[in-house]
DNA sequence: AAAAAACGCAACCGCGGAATC
DNA sequence: CGATTCCGCGGTTGCGTTTTT
């Protein structure tokens, strides 16, 4: 079937925002929400396309974003879950509260992209498939960790917890860092009971699970996993 | 000092899938 | 139940800035 175009094209205004567009579009936003991003922009006043507003809004306008450069503990993060995830960005955003996917994107390209050996950048065709791998690995690494005692993988839980404490209306209806997301891209498998049991666990007193928790023990937490050696199983990007 | 190259970031584009009609 | 609309994601591009020659 034909597309059709998110938005008329013609007298749109493209490129760069003004800083009277941001205030139009986060005053516009605060008081009235983003129910219908389609129709946002003209309700706002604004002459700009729908997916305009919503890129400008996720990354830069909604409470929460955290600006200025990434931290050494959130770049080895981002390239420990690039490992196992590949470039799924918006799942990697999930795990650094205040970072977009875009952002994060943007670091791994032109920064941590080069940390690499070259050698373990596969060709686009390949590294579908060996995405799928990793995530199996990590479902199966788990669920196994989890009926064993609180699993080091209990981020997945932990992500709501962390979106919760933004404050961020869009948690209501699109970037919504839920378990729907990780579903939607081949998890089915597993039981969403997995997770609030995991979380229940006794013993499962991870850093991890504190609603409120620092970023900064988000991180440190990572860094303990991997430098401990416990996800080599994984094959590697 | 000027030109070229490299870099980094913000934004756009097109697709897939969920939701709705 | 197929058609249509809308949203969100990942890839890519454009352009300003910085570094190198």
């Amino acid at each position: 079937m034909v597309r059709a175009p998110c938005c008329e094209k013609v007298g749109l205004n493209k490129g760069q925002w003004t800083p009277e567009e941001d205030q139009i579009l986060a005053s516009y936003i605060k008081k009235y929400g983003h129910e219908n991003w389609r129709a946002l922009p003209k309700e706002a006043g604004l002459l700009r396309c729908g997916k305009s507003c919503r890129l400008r809004w996720i990354n830069y306008l909604r409470p929460g974003i955290k600006r200025g450069n990434f931290t050494k503990e959130e770049e080895d993060a981002i390239i420990s879950l690039h490992q196992m995830l590949g470039n799924r960005w918006s799942a990697i955003a999930m795990m650094l509260p205040g970072r977009t996917d875009n952002e994060i994107k943007n670091v791994w390209n032109t920064h941590l992209k080069k940390r690499l050996n070259p050698n373990q950048i596969l060709p686009k065709s390949k590294r579908k498939m060996q995405r799928q791998d990793n995530l199996n690995s990590i479902m199966e690494f788990s669920s196994a960790s989890a009926s064993e005692s609180c699993s080091d993988f209990s981020f997945f839980s932990c992500t709501e917890s962390s979106n919760v404490t933004e404050g961020d209306s869009n948690n209501a209806s699109g970037n919504d860092g839920s378990l729907e997301s990780i579903h939607d891209h081949g998890v089915e498998e597993i039981d969403e009971s997995f997770w609030t049991e995991t979380l229940s666990m006794n013993g499962c007193d991870s850093p991890l699970m504190v609603a409120d928790s620092p970023i900064e023990e988000d991180m440190s937490f990572w860094l303990r996993i991997f430098e401990a050696g416990e996800l080599q199983g994984f094959p590697e990007i």
